[in-house]
This record gives C-alpha cells, sequence and structure tokens, in this order.
RNA sequence: GCCCGAGUGGUGAAAUCGGUAGACACAACAGAUUUAAAAUCUGUCGACCAUUGGUCAUGCCGGUUCAAUUCCGGCCUCGGGCACCA
C-alpha cells in the first residue's frame, strides 16, 4: 500500500471503479427488500454550496449505510431547471435560460461526481425538457376535466413602470427590484388548482406519518389551519345598488354581541361600487393598492381604513354598525369582509382605538381561569364567559358557539362551517421560464385544455431576454395554434416551478417510460420514498404540494399509496453570516477549493461532523482540517498494522485484559454506530465514536504478537466498514489494502458479537443532596442494598452527612445512588 | 404580525427515557522531536476559590422533582416559513 494519503489519487481510483461497474445503477428486483433514498434535487444555481454537500451527503450515507444492510437501494439525482434566476442570469450574461441552465447542470454534475456521491445517474432528470414537462401539462388536463382546476382572478405584485408582474423575492420594501417604483396590487386571471377539495385528507394523513419531524407535521397543520366557525350573513341598512348585504366568517361567534364594526377589503365589489360616487374612497382603496400582497407585509404594515358612512345590520340585534374598508382585509381569503369585535381581537382593538370606534365588552374571564381583563390596556382575547349578550349571558363558549349558531341558522342568517386557512394553489406565472400552461384561449372567450396528441406544448429554447416581457409573450408567431380548423391562442402564461417539483420523486421510477406519466408497475415497486432529505425551509410549501399531487395522482391511478415521503429528515440550514445561504444574497460558500485542498472525503466528514443533521450550522472553514488530520491517522494505522505482520486466528476468550478492552470498545462502537445511523441520523455521534475506537486502537493494540494483532485487525476492519458511508473512497483503499477483494459498500455490514460487551465492573455515581460526592466500581447488577451501603461507607459522603440525618437513599442500578439528608 | 425551531466552554458540539454537564473535535498554550519551520507525538484547557476538595455554571426569571441542558409557565435574542426565491 502508499506510504502517503493523498486523496486525489484514492478518490480518482473509486470513482472509477464505481463508474466502470456501474455500482450505483438499479433495477427492480423482487428478490431483495427495496429502498428508496432521495435528496431534494438541486435547482442549477451554477455551482454547488455547502447546503447541497450537507444534503447529499447526508442520503449518500443512508444509500452505502442501507445497501450495506443488503437492500436494493436507489439514489437517484436530477435538475430542478425552470425558474426565476436562468432569467436573470440570461439578462444579466446576454444568453437564453435554457444554454445558461444546461452548461450549469453539466458543472454541477461533475461536481456531484468528484464529492463521491453514489448516484444512479441512468435516471437523471431535467425538469426544463420536454420529455418530463409534457407528462406535467398532461395531468394538468386531466384535472381540469375532473374539475379540480379553475381560473379566478387573482392579485398580484405589479410594477407600474416596467409593466411587469414582480415575484416576492422582486419587491424590496414596497418597491420594483429593477425599477424602484412603488409596487401595487393587480388583479388578473390565473389558473388555480384545488387543494382545498384534499384539505380534510392533507391535514388527517399527517397522522400517519410516525416518521416525519413532529415539526413539520405541525407547521403544516397549522398552515391548513382548520377551523370550527359560523358564515354570517349582514344585511345593509340601505341596498348599495343590486347588493343587500354581505357574508362573514369568523370562529368566535360567542363575541357577536360585541361587534362594533363590519371591515370590507378594498377590491370587494360593495367598496368599489360605493368608491364610485365617493372620490375619498376611490382615493382611499388606490392607497391601499400600493403595496405588496406578501402576507409578511400586510401583516406589519400600519392599519389603516375608512368609514364609507353605510351601515350594516347586526344579525341578531338589527341595530345598524358602521361598514369600514380597510387595508388589511384581503379579498382572496375568505369572503372579503370580516366583523370586528375590538374588545376579544387585539388587530380590531388597535383599529377601534385609532379611529375612536366604541369597544364593547362581552367576555368575561371564566370564574375558575387566573387570566385578567383590562379593556384600556389590550383586548382580552381568551375564551371566557358571556356577559353583556342578552340571552346568551352567562354561556361558556361551547354553549354561546350552539345557541348563536342556532339562532342563525332558524333566521336563515348564518349556517355553522369548517374552514380552512389554506387556499388554492395559484399556477399561474407571468414568466417565460416555465413548463408553458396547456391551454387554449378561444377566441370568444373561455378556453380548452390542450388534446393529449397536441402535447407538448413545447417552449421555445432559442430566445432573447430583454428583461422586461416573457419572449413567448411576445412572440405572436408562438402564439399561434388551430384545433380542428378553428383558430385559437396558447396561453403565454408557464406554471409555478412547484408543479415539476411535486412529482419528480415518482418520475424517477421510471424516468425514460414513453407510455404515460409514470410506469404503474415501477412506481408500485419503488414507492413510497422511504427517506427523504432536505432543507427544513421546504417544510411547508414544497412537501405539502407533493402530498397533494400525490394524492392526485393516487386519484388517477398512477401510484397505489397515500403518502410519497415515508421518512422525513429536514436537514438545518447551513448558515453563513448568520443567515441562509443564498445566491440572491452572494453569501455562498464554495466547496470545491475544499476538495482540491483535502479530498471529498473530508469535505463529506466534517459536513457530518461539525453538527447534527437537524441543526442549522453557522460555516466555518476552521476544523475541516481536524477532519483531514483523522483521515490521514487512520491511514496511518493501518499502514503501520499491515507492516507489523499477519495477525494470527482471533481466540476472544483467552486475550489479556487491555485486548479484551479493546474488543468490547470495538463492538460497542458497531451498536453505537449502527444506532446513529439507523434510527437515530446522528452522523456527528457515529464519527466522534468512531474517533474513540481509534484513540482505544493506539492505546490499546499489542502488535507484538498474532493475538494482539488479531485483534487490532478486527477494531480497523470495523472502523473502516463503519467509516465506508462517509468516507467511502479512503475506506475502499483501505480495505483493499487489508486484502479484501470486495469493496466496502458490497461487504455486510459489521456483526455484533454480545459476548465480546461483556464487562464485571460498573461505575455507580453517588449524589447527596443532589449533588455528586462520589463514585464507585460496583459489581454489574448489584443488588440496592449492597449499593446504598458501599455509597454510605465512602470518606467524602460520610463528610458530607456529619450532621443530618438521612432521609431517603433513591438507587438506580448500574447507574446511581442519591441521599437525601438534612 | 402569525406559525415552527434554536440558544451549553475561546469555537463546533455531547449528554439517546429526568440521573456524573462539556464525550469527540477545533483553536490556544506548554513540552518532546527538529539547525529551524512544517508535520508528528505527549500534556493542560468552563469560571472562581483552594490543600484532597469546594462554589458557581447549559440565554433570562420562576415552578415541579431526591435529581432539570432535558418537564411546565413567562420573557429575551437569533434562525426558518408566510402561498410569485427555490
Amino acid at each position: 500500500m502508499q506510504e502517503q494519503y493523498i486523496p486525489a489519487d484514492v478518490e480518482a481510483e473509486a470513482q472509477q471503479y464505481w463508474d466502470a461497474n456501474q455500482s450505483f445503477k438499479v433495477v427492480e428486483d423482487r428478490s431483495k427488500e427495496k429502498f428508496y433514498c432521495l435528496a431534494m434535487f438541486p435547482y442549477p444555481s451554477g455551482k454547488l454550496h455547502m447546503g447541497h454537500v450537507r444534503n447529499y451527503t447526508i442520503t449518500d450515507v443512508i444509500t452505502r449505510y442501507q445497501r450495506m444492510q443488503g437492500k436494493n437501494v436507489l439514489h437517484p439525482m436530477g435538475w430542478d431547471a425552470f425558474g426565476l434566476p436562468a432569467e436573470n442570469a440570461a439578462i444579466k450574461h446576454n444568453t437564453a435560460p435554457a444554454k445558461w441552465t444546461y452548461s450549469n447542470t453539466d458543472h454541477m454534475r461533475t461536481q456531484l461526481k468528484q464529492l463521491g456521491f453514489g448516484f444512479d445517474w441512468s435516471r437523471e432528470l431535467t425538469t426544463c425538457k420536454p420529455e418530463y414537462y409534457k407528462w406535467e401539462q398532461w395531468f394538468f388536463t386531466r384535472l381540469f376535466e375532473k374539475g379540480l382546476v379553475y381560473k379566478k382572478m387573482s392579485t398580484v405584485n405589479w410594477d407600474p413602470v416596467d409593466q411587469t408582474v414582480l415575484a416576492n423575492e422582486q419587491v424590496i420594501d414596497g418597491r420594483g427590484w429593477r425599477s424602484g417604483a412603488l409596487v401595487e396590487r393587480k388583479e388578473i386571471p390565473q389558473w388555480f388548482i384545488k387543494i382545498t377539495a384534499y384539505a380534510e385528507e392533507l391535514i388527517n394523513d399527517l397522522d400517519k406519518l410516525p416518521n416525519w419531524p413532529e415539526q413539520v407535521k405541525t407547521m403544516q397543520r397549522n398552515w391548513i389551519g382548520k377551523s370550527r366557525g359560523l358564515d354570517m350573513h349582514f344585511d345593509l341598512a340601505v341596498p348599495v345598488g343590486e347588493f343587500t348585504g354581505f357574508d362573514i366568517y369568523t370562529t368566535r361567534p360567542d363575541t357577536i354581541m360585541g361587534v362594533t364594526y363590519v371591515s370590507l377589503a378594498a377590491e370587494h365589489p360593495i367598496a368599489k361600487l360605493l368608491a364610485e360616487t365617493n372620490p375619498k374612497l376611490t382615493q382611499f382603496i388606490a392607497d391601499c393598492k400600493v403595496q405588496s400582497v406578501a402576507e409578511a407585509d400586510m401583516a406589519t404594515m400600519e392599519k389603516a381604513g375608512m368609514d364609507t358612512g353605510i351601515k350594516a345590520l347586526h344579525p341578531i340585534t338589527g341595530e345598524p354598525v358602521s361598514v369600514w374598508v380597510a387595508n388589511y382585509v384581503l379579498m382572496d381569503y375568505g369572503s372579503g369582509a370580516v366583523m370586528a369585535v375590538p374588545a376579544h381581537d387585539q388587530r380590531d382593538y388597535e383599529f377601534a382605538k385609532r379611529y375612536g370606534i366604541a369597544i364593547a365588552q362581552v367576555i368575561a374571564p371564566a370564574a375558575s381561569s387566573a387570566e385578567k381583563i383590562d379593556l384600556a390596556k389590550a383586548a382580552f382575547i381568551e375564551k371566557g364567559v358571556l356577559v353583556n349578550s342578552g340571552e346568551y349571558d352567562g354561556l361558556d363558549f361551547n354553549a354561546a358557539f350552539d345557541a348563536i349558531a342556532g339562532t342563525l341558522e332558524m333566521a336563515d342568517k348564518g349556517q355553522v362551517k369548517t374552514n380552512y386557512r389554506l387556499r388554492d394553489w395559484g399556477v399561474s406565472r407571468q414568466r417565460y421560464w416555465g413548463a408553458p400552461i396547456p391551454m387554449y384561449n378561444l377566441p370568444e372567450g373561455g378556453e380548452i385544455a390542450v388534446p393529449a396528441h397536441k402535447l407538448p406544448v413545447l417552449l421555445p429554447e432559442d430566445v432573447v431576454m430583454n428583461g422586461v416581457q416573457s419572449p413567448i409573450k411576445a412572440d405572436l408567431e408562438w402564439r399561434k395554434a388551430e384545433l380542428n380548423g378553428r383558430v385559437v391562442e396558447k396561453e403565454t402564461d408557464t406554471f409555478d416551478t412547484f408543479m415539476e417539483s411535486s412529482w419528480y420523486y415518482a418520475r424517477y421510477t421510471c424516468p425514460n417510460f414513453e407510455g404515460g406519466m409514470l410506469d404503474k408497475a415501477a412506481a408500485d415497486y419503488w414507492l413510497p420514498v422511504d427517506q427523504y432529505v432536505g432543507g427544513i425551509e421546504h417544510a411547508i410549501l414544497h412537501l405539502l404540494y407533493a402530498r397533494f399531487f400525490h394524492k392526485l395522482m393516487r386519484d388517477e391511478g398512477l401510484v397505489t399509496c397515500d403518502e410519497p415521503f415515508e421518512r422525513l429528515l429536514c436537514q438545518g440550514m447551513v448558515l453563513k453570516d448568520g443567515t441562509k445561504m443564498s445566491k440572491s444574497k452572494g453569501n455562498t460558500v464554495d466547496p470545491e477549493e475544499l476538495i482540491n485542498q483535502y479530498g471529498a472525503d473530508t469535505v463529506r466528514l466534517f459536513s457530518m461532523f461539525a453538527a447534527p443533521p437537524e441543526q442549522s450550522m453557522e460555516w466555518s472553514d476552521s476544523g475541516v482540517a481536524g477532519g483531514h488530520r483523522f483521515l490521514q491517522r487512520l491511514w496511518r494505522a493501518v499502514e503501520g498494522h499491515i507492516n507489523a505482520g499477519k495477525p494470527g486466528k482471533l481466540d476472544a476468550a483467552n486475550l489479556p485484559q487491555a485486548q479484551k478492552d479493546l474488543r468490547r470498545k470495538t463492538h460497542e462502537t458497531i451498536a453505537k454506530v449502527s444506532d446513529d445511523f439507523g434510527r437515530r441520523q446522528t452522523f456527528n455521534t457515529a464519527i466522534a465514536a468512531t474517533m474513540e475506537l481509534m484513540n482505544e486502537v493506539s492505546k490499546l493494540s499489542d502488535r507484538a504478537n498474532l493475538q494482539g494483532l488479531a485483534v487490532e485487525r478486527e477494531a480497523l476492519e470495523t472502523a473502516i466498514l463503519l467509516l465506508a458511508p462517509i468516507v467511502p473512497h479512503i475506506s475502499q483503499s483501505l480495505w483493499k489494502a487489508l486484502g479484501h477483494k470486495q469493496i466496502p459498500l458490497n461487504e455486510s455490514w459489521p456483526k455484533l458479537d454480545e459476548s465480546a460487551l461483556t464487562r464485571s465492573t460498573i461505575e455507580v455515581v453517588i449524589q447527596v443532596n443532589g449533588k455528586m460526592r462520589g463514585k464507585l466500581d460496583a459489581a454489574i447488577d448489584s443488588p440496592k442494598d449492597i449499593l446504598e451501603q458501599l455509597a454510605l461507607e465512602q470518606e467524602n459522603v460520610q463528610k458530607f452527612l456529619e450532621g443530618v440525618t438521612v432521609r431517603k437513599i433513591i438507587v438506580v442500578p448500574n447507574k446511581l445512588v442519591s441521599i437525601v439528608a438534612n
């Protein structure tokens, strides 16, 4: 074997071997248990960053570990290739988005190979290719036929100078990022998919995912936001044009007697109609439109409103209440109107204080509650007992809900309703670099789906980007189409890129299938994904859309299971300067330099060692060198061992104590690392445990005799196999140097020898009044009374028992004795 | 603003089911080796006091417990998401 560890040589050799032997290519094989391990595919932004390295190292470690468990492991890779950055780069570099994208995927593919990730490259997907998006278009037309797709007016950010729609990211402090103009809200017709039709199933099936982080399930539950409330109708005192009233939804019907005003969205039809004859209101509505549509902006902006002067009639008392138009009420949510109860809603409270509207208390803290109410300072938002509510006085929330719902239902003015916060998925984008929405617009209005034989609707790749208008919107020729002799026009909006990432995991099972969206046999063999790994930033949107799409595909008969991802690991963010690394922030760290300096194994080792995978980590280069030194020590240890001669056959029963200790450490490490890789998925502690083993090897090994060499051989071989998923290149070289014909990837995971774990004594800690005052070595499984006695005999313990009486002794076998005394 | 997390030595972290706080590393310092440096090896390494040992210490305040980094309540700071960044 080479005396020196030269990563470049070691890694080239291993990678060539995997390439030549197609080590990671898999096919359906019913004789083996399958394991589908998937990493969230990258957006091809140019170069890999440390977040990618972390993500793909995790899946590669799991892939190789499962492979060594004897499973048939699928680990695919591809490119989430449509998206906004390609358009920006194309403008900047005067090229076409397609060209830029393909050159990035070529470069990043090379980088992924350099890192030694075991992907089945025969399944590589690129979402901007027609072979992929054709099926997405086809599926959309199926959803359209099923009535799960519709078109409606919806609000976008509008840059009045550039005359273009802006993404939320392109709105900075309320202004367009290029023009600097104040952004306006604009309503345009857009396509939606009815995710709300699946809200109930999406929330319920979270309970079928025991191997998802609780945190992610909670976020999704809150996002879907199921609530029980009341739809209510308010009549207008005097009709406004054709409108005699409007609907609102509330989850707090118990507060209805405290309603002192109602608010309409600026885009509400009643508000619009009133504005026609009210110039002040026209101005106010215009002012409301100057702001971004992002929810965070809506929630943090200053609340403003204007009294319209008209009155609505309280649905129970018939009393008139004033009707306001408010900037925080959104037309896209619910009915675009809300009832306001200043005494019991903090936002309404602040609004009422600002505009001098009455604050009427109708809820008092329950007798049993410690809550305090002080309406001079803040709203009381807890549930309690009704007061000042006439016949409902004294009722608690549930009783009041039922009574008030009953009254309103009888009067035909209200109805109990389950509502969801979740809104239908708007999939239209007014951008070029996306999959064209497969619809024909008819000259007389209306639209029809592009029939299957006309799919895909191809996106031209050879275009010039001017930065303002989408090339397909500008291209009148492209828009032209005919259907059965009729002249029609192609839709020029493209799909949200979440569409592509919502089903790629399924397409990996049959990436080259031409007969349909999915090959059912392949999909049924591989799905669900056994392990999905990706950034926590995708906890809601991507993971919810993918779950939704899976259910849509199931109902189309394309897949069989109910959920796409059996187990989920959300890696923490790799932060730089305390914030998310991203191209737009320009704070990415390029792993390439580190690979050149130390090799891929060191980069992989360090990225796994630095922190547990779910924790966010602040990137720093220091520490990488330490990982490299560990690999060098490992190399030297194996080299020294080989030079020391051939070991004898291990006689485990007749070893000196030091050698027994080393064997025990070896097998304890197998147990620890197996648990860390399989159940816990804490790769940092697995590495630490292996480092401990190597430290013990250097302390305890005895190369002077054949038995000592045999024990050392066992320890070193174990360490190599345990590390093989993390540092596959060096492991492969060292394994070969030790005379093995197979590569570690194709070896079985090390077997635990329970008999090596036995020990005769164990350290027991002694506490007096909760503080550690001594330790003792006791025979394993010593009875409680013996441990108590031994503990009380200890000199230091006695010192702390002087002058006090022992009240109680708690013994935790093989662990601790706790003495309570005073 | 709302939802979800996180906070432990100079640094990254460990403590898995409430039981020894700081495993394993990085950095630093000291020593060995070297003409010298690098590399390597050995040792020290939370703070304060001290003599073996003790006191304090896991963001802050409080609670439960024989025992709390771990459970509960309230706060602070930082990070992620908020539907057109992916």
